[in-house]
DNA sequence: CCTGTTACTATACAACCGTTCAGCAAGGAA
DNA sequence: TTCCTTGCTGAACGGTTGTATAGTAACAGG
């Protein structure tokens, strides 16, 4: 009795994992890859050692089911529509928001890009995600430049922008203080417009 | 006798560090963060397993060595006038130049950033020099300006600068093939124009 | 030559790493 | 109820981690 006995709660192999999830983001999130191991991740879901392998069969399954999550969800917020936004209004409002811009979020990203570059699994994995971004990118500012009447090499002013993106994730997790929701907004629209057109500002 | 036996060759302890801090970056450039190991440093260095705690007390005295080391060669290249240039075309050239805008230099980077965003020695390191960058290259980016006659908020654009510079790193060390020299530089100059004032074209 | 300093080696250590595996037990199917 | 699948445990494994430390030897000052 004590408290809580909760003797053996069994869940579905799918529920399992994205406890087991959660508890790896929760780790990077706090210590990046240096708290990605087996005992911090199973310690922080409350189960036993065993549990990941027979899961995921390896730390490296576990760390690509969290980027496969996290780019799931990030993909997510991002092509959520804004009501009275244009698509690109909602892109750039999405990775200032609370829920993208985000320290723990974002640690996180800066941990799986150090994995990616460093880890064939990892790097296999984001191949076949990462173009699908980038294109999905490049429509929402093809679909703004052509309603101002203009023609964009949108491929190229996508990668660029992405890029700028990345940085403010490298900024918001060495140097928090210097980077504001406000102006990361102020430099998206600083360096979109000149290539999208602007709408005049209000 | 045989080859090379080379005794016992005995440096200073300045030209020891440095050979260890090569090794180090070596490491760091081959495999990131989980290369950076005493095995394996010393074993590229041709060292013993002792010599880094001799001279640099810890990991994190050895982390913290390359870090200054980095971040000084860096300011070094940036700063150096190229005839012909202004400043922050100077800036420009040198970011994009084969010596720092390298898959080797910029995983090491990345590397340092994961680091300085979950280790608070090195986060400490960091914040010592880090300014100065920034004001560096602030700098030259309010006299680019006022020589155009305008005036900006140059601390600011810089910010949202680096970040751009950043997310370079990130992209060549995650995606090498999308991100050339000439888009990086293209970029570069798409996002400062607007803000200094372009000298027309040619 | 002798002597002290110190660069350097090499071993030992406890802690931790990821993976393997034998076995337990929960819960649906019969 | 019995059986069987499978989620799950926990101990054990060999290997690697960073650090401490005792001892060796190279070099400078005398």
């Amino acid at each position: 009795m004590a408290e809580t006995p909760r003797k053996k709660a069994r869940l579905s192999a799918e529920d399992r994992r994205a406890l087991l999830e959660d508890a790896a983001c929760a780790c990077m999130a706090r210590g990046g890859i240096r708290e990605f191991t087996v005992d911090k991740v199973v310690a922080e879901a409350g189960v036993s050692r065993g549990l990941i392998t027979h899961h995921f069969g390896s730390m490296d399954g576990l760390l690509v089911a969290v980027y496969a999550r996290m780019y799931r969800e990030w993909i997510e917020v991002i092509e959520t529509p804004r009501p009275g936004l244009s698509r690109i209004e909602a892109i750039v409002e999405a990775l200032v928001s609370p829920e993208l811009f985000d320290r723990d979020v974002l640690n996180i990203w800066l941990t799986l890009w150090g994995e990616i570059a460093n880890n064939p699994i990892l790097r296999e994995a984001h191949r076949n995600l990462y173009g699908d971004y980038r294109t999905s990118i490049a429509t929402a500012l093809q679909e703004a430049a052509a309603s101002n009447g203009k023609t964009i090499a949108a491929e190229s002013v996508a990668s660029a922008f992405i890029c700028l993106i990345d940085g403010f994730g490298v900024q918001r997790c060495v140097e928090p203080a210097l980077l504001t929701e406000s102006d990361a907004r102020a430099a998206c629209w600083a360096f979109l417009n000149p290539h999208i057109g602007e709408a005049l500002d209000q």
